[in-house]
DNA sequence: CCCCAGTCCTGCGGGC
DNA sequence: TGCCCGCAGGACTGGG
């Protein structure tokens, strides 16, 4: 679940271990299937140990924490993956743990319940080709509403389908996406193609006012509570959605209809038909 | 290239 | 009370 505002909000929180070197790596024995690793663990902890951390990134829905090697640890957490400083949720779902030097036993722990997510050791070659511009979008903190329209204008799928598309623009996920679209009042319907230039900017627009205010609020915990921040803190932006989960009930922006939800590329969209007509800043 | 369906995974909640 | 089933949706793969 975490997507752009939760893992910026990681990012943040664990940026206090810049400059800090890395001595011991460990890959907790767990009950479940492992995760994705790369390279195997002795590799990996042959190319990490005694290295300094120089930087916290994020790229889309990536945290990356940048070696003085040239390499960087690229941290996915897909679904239910958190990167914490902080005690873990349990130890059942432990799958990385990087001690650092100083400090007490201050740990940089990789926890993921569903172990969709995955740890890559990458050189900057690599990344380059695993998380360059050909395979990664414009970050959506920062594209623009023509590079959007130019990227998605051309496309005959529904707008709130191409949103998710990293390659496009990165970092929106499915409750983003909902939550933008009702926000820009644009059906999450609309083919991309049928979608006017005053839409794409309304889109933009948005994106970034959503975006800022998730990232203002630590991001969104959801009713599982998994969703947290480095040092273990809920968001709180799950009390401003005015649509995700929200189906049936009225919604918060007209006060009239109640909130719809579809089916679309296998998930749930929710959304206002009365805020979101199909003919609003796109064609019918 | 474009687009869609299927796949992975665990925990939870609804139905009976 | 306990069991089964469906659902949640990241990114990737394969096929039309």
């Amino acid at each position: 679940m975490p997507e752009l505002p939760e893992v910026e909000t990681m990012r943040q929180s664990v940026a206090p271990i810049v400059g800090r070197h890395i001595v011991k790596v460990r890959f907790p024995r767990c009950r479940y299937r492992p995760i994705k690793i790369t390279p195997s663990p002795p590799i990996f902890r042959r190319k990490s140990l005694g290295r300094r951390i120089v930087a916290i990134d994020r790229i889309g829905k990536r945290l990356l924490v940048r070696l003085d090697n040239d390499h960087a640890i690229v941290f996915e957490p897909r679904m239910t993956g958190l990167v914490l400083l902080a005690d873990a949720p349990d130890a059942d779902h432990l799958r990385l743990g990087i001690e650092l030097e100083g400090g007490g036993a201050e740990q940089l722990w990789f926890w993921d319940r569903r172990g969709l997510g995955s740890i890559r050791l990458l050189s900057s070659d690599q990344l380059q080709k695993q998380l360059g511009p050909r395979r990664v979008g414009p970050d959506a903190l920062d594209v623009s509403a023509k590079e959007l329209a130019r990227r998605l204008g051309p496309s005959r799928r529904a707008v709130k389908v191409a949103l998710l598309d990293q390659r496009s623009v990165a970092g929106i996920g499915n409750l983003y996406a909902c939550e933008i679209l009702h926000d820009a009042a644009i059906h999450p319907l609309a083919r991309c193609d049928h979608v006017a230039s005053s839409g794409w900017l309304r889109i933009v627009r948005s994106i970034r006012r959503i975006l800022r205010q998730a990232i203002q609020s630590e991001g969104s915990t959801l009713n599982d509570g998994t969703y947290r921040n480095a040092l273990n803190q809920m968001g709180r932006y799950q009390n401003h959605h005015r649509v995700y989960d929200r189906e049936g009930q009225r919604c918060l922006s007209c006060g009239k209809s109640s909130v719809s939800r579809i089916v679309q590329a296998q998930r749930s969209t929710f959304f206002c038909p009365r805020c979101q007509k199909m003919g609003n800043g796109a064609l019918v």
